[in-house]
DNA sequence: TATTCGATAATTTGATCAAATTTCTTGAAC
DNA sequence: GTTCAAGAAATTTGATCAAATTATCGAATA
């Protein structure tokens, strides 16, 4: 722990890990976010922490109140579907980008992740296949060596997270998401129009997941 | 000044301070940017000018220099074309959405900050053509009443501001922007498709603009 | 219902510590 | 004797923390 900290900086640090806190559903929707919370449950001090809140609410991970508190956003049916039109412009453009950049090696790699997502669903893990589907998608999109879109997709991504928390909380497990094998094998192909319809479905068939679980909560 | 200083917190006074300077262009691209620095230029505390800087960073208007200083980043060609690729997919959506919500007021509004367009690019005043081009597209944006849109269309405004300083230096003024009134003649008939297609075509002739500069530049 | 007071949290400043860059010095090689 | 390079000192800048200030919220009271 100490070496970790003699490299990377506490903010850094913080960042991190109240960034996966929203990235993964882990606080709901409406909760407040409060410095004083942080410093205490995160052990850190007051000015990462306060950079931290900074740079997500930057980030529209987190929302401010006017009065100066910032909580995590309750996406309404109407973000959502920003947050989705956006997702389905930005990433599957990232996947066209990538496909011809892609090594052989980067398949494996990415066959891999895969193979932890499907392990993930049949153990009924939640947090961890959110945490490999998220790992499959951004591995991808890296390799498309384009920082503008990527930083993009980021924000969205983050934007999208609290609401998993629905979907956690609703179902139990995504249904068969083949559309990763799909992928997969138009990496193969090297087919960018075909790797970029696969992952543009896949988007859709998450979000409508999502957009049914926030339906029937309310 | 005291009086403002009671209402808006200092942070929020440097981040716009700073951010209408990367905006507007008025930062050369590559140059640091630095906490003390701009401590002494804009007479601001640390802990304000840290956030400032930080909000920035992470939304894209500053790029982080592996040693931990910040600085105005370079836009390369590959950068502009994806910057240019996520505005047209963003922004005639936006105008789109807020055609059907626009008052018969806001058209006016509109139309009179479009005269102040001109009126600056008549005169040879860049910095108020540049002011007075974003008040228009985003007085258009707002009214779609779409956040998370909104505010990707506000970073990749700011991505792009530093390289309108090679525009500046290069060229007097932008040739005749007519589109700002086929998108007001579009606004006036309800016409949601035409205003989405002149702001697509209104954004691609400033990206050209944009690209000739920084090909001659190089 | 409106108001005041106390508690809580955010904002801001200034000080201190750590890292990085620059400058200066020193020593060796030519 | 000059030049170059390596290394050390000094300066600049960023990171973190603790204290003082200010605003907001909630409860008690009129």
């Amino acid at each position: 722990m100490d070496a970790d900290n003699r490299k990377i900086p506490s903010h850094e640090v913080t960042y991190t890990r109240l960034r996966d806190m929203i990235l993964y559903g882990h606080l709901a929707p409406g909760a407040p976010v409060t410095i004083q919370g942080l410093i205490a449950d995160l052990g850190a001090g007051m000015t990462p922490v306060r950079e931290a809140i900074r740079r997500l609410t930057a980030e529209g991970a987190l929302l401010p109140q006017g009065n100066r508190r910032v909580a995590v956003p309750e996406l309404s049916a109407e973000m959502l579907d920003q947050v989705a039109f956006a997702r389905l412009a930005i990433e599957p453009k990232l996947a066209e980008l990538a496909a011809p950049r892609l090594t052989p090696g980067q398949i494996d790699r990415l066959e891999a992740i895969d193979g932890a997502v499907t392990r993930a669903i049949e153990s009924g893990r939640l947090t961890d296949y959110l945490g490999a589907n998220h790992a499959f998608h951004f591995a991808l999109y890296e390799a498309a060596e384009a920082p503008v879109l990527l930083d993009l997709a980021r924000s969205l991504w983050l934007r999208a997270g609290p609401s998993l928390r629905a979907v956690i909380d609703r179902y139990g497990r995504e249904p068969a998401p083949d559309l990763h094998r799909e992928a997969i094998a138009a990496m193969r192909a090297g087919d960018a129009g075909a790797l970029a319809n696969a992952i543009k479905r896949d988007i859709q068939q998450g979000v409508d997941h999502v957009r049914q679980a926030l339906a029937e909560v309310s």
